[in-house]
DNA sequence: AATTGGCACTCGGGAAGCTTGAGTGCCAAG
DNA sequence: CTTGGCACTCAAGCTTCCCGAGTGCCAATT
């Protein structure tokens, strides 16, 4: 159905469309790249291609265009991942091993992958439930009112404030803290939660309604408010003016967390690389737009994913580089810290 | 040398050019604001007007356009600040008192504000030297790796890891905590950097190393690294579309903390409300946006400043009555917390 | 059966010209 | 000082025209 060079002549399209931002014609085709035949013999094969549905023209008499299904199979079959250079490999690294605690390290990671790519870059922080509790910290800061600090093995640092039903002293709070700590540390957030809730039992009657105050707390903020942080930025290079259009929506589509959760939920679960591409992709508004995520972890398992936006004529070999060179080494940062 | 109704003329400008986005005219000038003059009378004020840098035509045979100096004399002198309607004030306040916590105080306002105003709001994280610390907490991750919790009274929480020159045992770190807490507690950080570096002598010579990691760690990062956080939100609102010119510009500086830091530094250090018109603004690249921010605190004292950024073409008078609402309730919420 | 040159056809986009009307400045009269 | 009148200007929109890139198809060639 596709012979050989049909399918080069696709893959040819897409760098240039990739490159010009202007529907590519069968002349410039056989100039460009040097492909052995006559135009008119490259016309025939873009005919059966826009018939199949990968290209399809702008306009009578204009160039092609790749479709979504034709950018599709050019990531799938044609295009390979463009490695980084041994040169960005190593500022890549530089930067973020500069970077202490978990915070820096994810804003560095948007700053990177925004400027590697020159395109969006969105990054999700290290799941909650995934990771496993290292300290649970309670701080008396009123009498009837308690901070509750939760330090996760990933370095994320949750925090909480609590109204206690009853005053309480420093002895109770100390009492507290040696509970949870003793049978919550190490454990994973998911366990985590079961245990909390045995746990009411080993503390004396008298401050029951306390300790269950900051037990809820800690079950609700750990669980079901299982706080997914995402964060963005390059948000610059949207005012490329090939995009302009559609423009409010994307932004408005970043700054939705909800939205942002919908659309790397999509993404595979696996730590490979994932592409959406157009209409793939679940969120209305960002139909013109490409994916390109993948998922990040310490060990062998994937923590959260990051991601990169771009509109689906993207350079997807070089993003699919950057995105996986950097996943790689935020991985292996996360596990040092 | 102006009358009141060249004043009265330069207002009724600024206002049918801020809602209209058109150059106006004198015919439309008498029909829409109901002065009792005719339009001849009108061109002649104009013609004052222009001569003096108020205003000017972006070409002949167009109207009038409000210049930068011409919307500062509209903001000191014919506008008042709108005051919010009791519903958006209830609304206002509801929303920011379901928030908990620090972080969550300042996104929320960041969200408020851009959505009141329809704008790109500026939230800046109260300032760490101005408050008082609350609490330190050390947490033993390894022998070798501390974490250092910082809790200041606005509701700041500071995280750090240190790497230790030597093994430490819980104890040691109990013992630094007591220290630390003991000296520290409710200090401004101001004082505190002094009390820290005045702290070495009440620490068992065998622990001396380590503690003195700690302390440069606090020292460095409560001082000199006296990271002023900053949030913005709302961007989605700069696709409208007269805005296009200069949008890189723009997302550009946002991204840019120390950019932010600057422009919100010029504005006035009173808790007042300070309006920075175009080419007024530090920023290059933010010469066709306007400035409207405040000063908000907890006590009587400003911690840090909020703001909202749009075009010079702006609501001056509603802006700068949101703004000023939003800062007054922040501050509220900060003092219960 | 695939490739190729030739040719007629299409149509977006830029250039040029035209018209329109909003808006001005100026002046003389009230 | 205000006003009506009037000539003047010029951006923006519309129409028209033209050009050329690019196509599809066909008949000839390999």
């Amino acid at each position: 159905m596709l012979d050989d060079r049909k399918l080069a002549v696709l893959r040819a399209i897409v760098k240039d469309y990739v490159s010009t931002n202007e529907p590519v014609g069968s002349r410039a085709l056989v100039d460009r790249h040097n492909l052995d035949v006559s135009p008119a013999t490259i016309r025939n094969d873009m005919a059966v291609l826009e018939e199949q549905g990968f290209i399809t023209q702008p306009h009578t008499s204009a160039g092609r265009v790749p479709t979504d299904k034709g950018y599709r199979l050019f990531v799938d079959r044609l295009s390979g991942i463009k490695p980084l250079s041994p040169a960005e490999r190593r500022a890549i690294q530089t930067y973020l091993a500069a970077s202490y605690g978990l915070d820096d390290v994810v804003t560095r990671t948007v700053r990177l992958l925004a400027q590697l790519t020159r395109q969006v870059a969105v990054v999700q922080y290290p799941s909650l439930t995934r990771s496993a509790v290292r300290h649970i910290e309670l701080v008396r800061l009123a009498p009837e009112k308690l901070l509750v600090v939760l330090i996760t093995d990933t370095g994320r640092v949750e925090q909480r404030t609590v109204d206690l039903p009853d005053p309480c002293e420093d002895d109770d709070v100390a009492h507290l803290r040696a509970v949870l700590n003793a049978s919550l540390d190490g454990r994973r957030l998911t366990e985590a939660v079961e245990i909390v809730a045995g746990l009411t039992d080993r503390i004396p009657l008298a401050s029951r309604p306390n300790a269950d105050a900051v037990f809820s707390i800690i079950m609700e903020n750990l669980v079901e408010r299982n706080e997914e942080k995402i964060v963005f930025g390059g948000t610059a290079n949207l005012a490329a003016p090939d995009f302009s259009q559609g423009l409010r929506e994307v932004l408005e589509a970043l700054e939705e967390q909800v939205v942002l959760m919908r659309l790397l939920g999509e993404a595979s679960d696996q730590s490979l690389l994932t592409v959406l591409i157009g209409t793939e992709n679940p969120v209305e508004g960002l139909r013109t737009t490409s994916l390109v995520s993948s998922g990040y972890g310490s060990g062998g398992e994937t923590l959260a994913k990051l991601a990169v936006l771009g509109p689906t004529r993207m350079d997807y070999p070089g993003t699919m580089g950057a995105v996986s060179a950097v996943a790689r080494y935020v991985g292996e940062i996360l596990m040092e810290t």
